[in-house]
DNA sequence: CAGTATCCGGTAGGATACTG
DNA sequence: CAGTATCCTACCGGATACTG
């Protein structure tokens, strides 16, 4: 892509288009989920120890969300006790490249934000 | 970048990465503003006009975030009436190609998405 | 093991009114 | 014109307890 490639594919129709993609992977811990997988299929218990933090209720919901949206497929075995595994669609793992490129800008710049940031509160006073 | 590159860049620290850019970049209008500031820089007003929607309140307080992190400059004319203008940095406007990276991503795998909702919604009941 | 169900606090963000 | 200052609400997400 060259270097002016109309921002119209953002702000397209009063922002829908960007909007539901945002809606879609800016919760907080959908990439994180999503990143996680990418590694391979996975069951429940184990994706909430990948991801420190995650509350169960908050792990089930983000699948569930993902299920929905295509992005994740969920398995479960009849067993006992039960066996579920998630893994990631081929639509799913579309998404990981430009994560990825957002992730790269994100760490290249971070050190620019945050001195930025600094300089601003030091004029705040 | 080729296909497996690490998706640590994303899950790297717990996550605190990709955080940190969600934190940015994830709330309702800033992607807009960055993306209608593409075009040059622009008054506050003007800028209000090109993004439907937008409460007086939210423009104010994302452009402040904006400024803060570096991404968006802000001149004060000393006129009267008073006129503002903000404009792109360099720093603002590198995020734009990563920001349509990811618009290209919505718009090629919106259908597939909406599509799995209908049948997502159409076997819960 | 893989979830629900319920409660609850913090906050993003809209509406409205006022001002240098 | 370019903002503050308040008020108010929806809802995101954490903690906790219960279940097939």
């Amino acid at each position: 892509m060259d270097e002016y490639q109309h921002t119209c594919m953002i702000r397209g129709d009063g922002g829908r288009a960007i909007r539901a993609i945002l809606d879609r992977i800016c919760d907080k811990w959908t990439m994180l989920i999503v990143a996680t997988l990418d590694d391979g299929r996975m069951r429940f218990t184990e994706l909430k120890e990948h991801i420190p933090g995650i509350s169960q209720r908050m792990l089930t919901l983000t699948l569930r969300h993902l299920e929905r949206d295509g992005l994740v497929s969920r398995t479960a075995y009849a067993e006992v006790p039960p066996r579920v595994e998630y893994e990631l669609t081929a639509l799913g793992k579309s998404l990981i490249p430009p994560a990825l490129t957002l992730a790269g800008w994100a760490i290249e710049h971070n050190g620019e934000i945050l001195a930025s940031r600094e300089t601003y509160a030091a004029r705040q006073k």
